[in-house]
DNA sequence: GAAAAAATTGCAATATTATAACATTTTTAT
DNA sequence: ATAAAAATGTTATAATATTGCAATTTTTTC
């Protein structure tokens, strides 16, 4: 059996109010407009530190009552967020996830337990050396990359394994 | 306009060749059966070196007149290759590509143009360094990684940008 | 070599994820 | 106030993937 992972353990308010006040001054600061919806949406996304599918959040959002999007409704939503840089895709999961370094675009890599779907936003520069590196010496000129690395967190790996 | 690819001019039958070779040898090692079916899924996902997806490759399977098989038939033998190592699955593209060191199972990446989709796998030690260091030191442990880069080939930057 | 077991394939239905096209509403700019 | 632009609603459908069960083929066991 599994313990409580550090995510269930922290104040997770402080996560989505960050994420939120975040999203704010991010749309501020380029002129987007971050209206009520799309600020549903995020705070679905970020409701767990688990990447959440859109169906799921179409669910979310038709279970607070006001009214049952469709969806297109959520995919539009995550398509802004997503460009700004408020989440991620995770690909390899067909699920998306808050943000933790919005603002700037970064290269960056995500760590995802298996276990209990917890996943971890690096941005380690190491890998995006690497990353550069392997590229350049193929001649290959990189617009970005998507580095999903699978396995066991922390908490999992200890209780499970 | 761009010119021929690398993989346009070369002699390609020697790769469907060679991996139709390597992988009956490698099925044969493993007591696996390497089937009519699954060594014509195999062929097609080696008509390029552009990732295919299920659906195309049930398509090419239909043309060529031996009955026209459901999608689980294609489903069920890229797993069957997955599971051997013989083909990858590219998740941002929801579609597989041949593996070009089938055998042993590897940490590799993958080089995705995206203008020509011609796609390069590459085992750059440097990387799955990289990104061992980054999980070690966050008490993670890797199961596998799923590393794609995406930007242009030296063609197709060479002529487009 | 025949029967039983296991693996593979066929097939129909359906689940899941995502988008297209167009109407309506809301917000912003003139 | 009006026109233009942006956002959302709505319906339908596309694209990707799986489930469950039947039929067939191959392998194993006796």
């Amino acid at each position: 059996m599994s313990g409580p992972t550090a995510y269930e353990r922290h104040d997770h308010h402080r996560c989505i109010d960050d994420a939120l006040l975040a999203a704010r001054r991010i749309c501020k600061s380029k002129g987007a407009r971050l209206t009520e919806l799309r600020e549903r949406v995020l705070t679905k996304v970020w409701q767990s530190h688990r990447p959440l599918g859109a169906y799921a959040i179409l669910e979310m959002l038709a279970k607070e009552g006001l009214g049952h999007p469709a969806p297109p409704t959520v995919y539009r939503a995550l398509d802004f967020l997503q460009e700004l840089g408020l989440v991620h895709r995770l690909s390899s999961l067909n699920a998306y996830i808050g943000c933790d370094d919005p603002g700037k675009p970064h290269d960056c890599q995500f760590l995802i337990c298996r276990q209990c779907q917890v996943t971890v936003e690096v941005a380690a520069a190491e890998v995006s050396k690497a990353l550069s590196r392997c590229a350049e010496k193929r001649d290959f000129s990189i617009d970005h990359s998507n580095v999903e690395i699978v396995g066991y967190c922390p908490n999992c790996r200890d209780h499970t394994q």
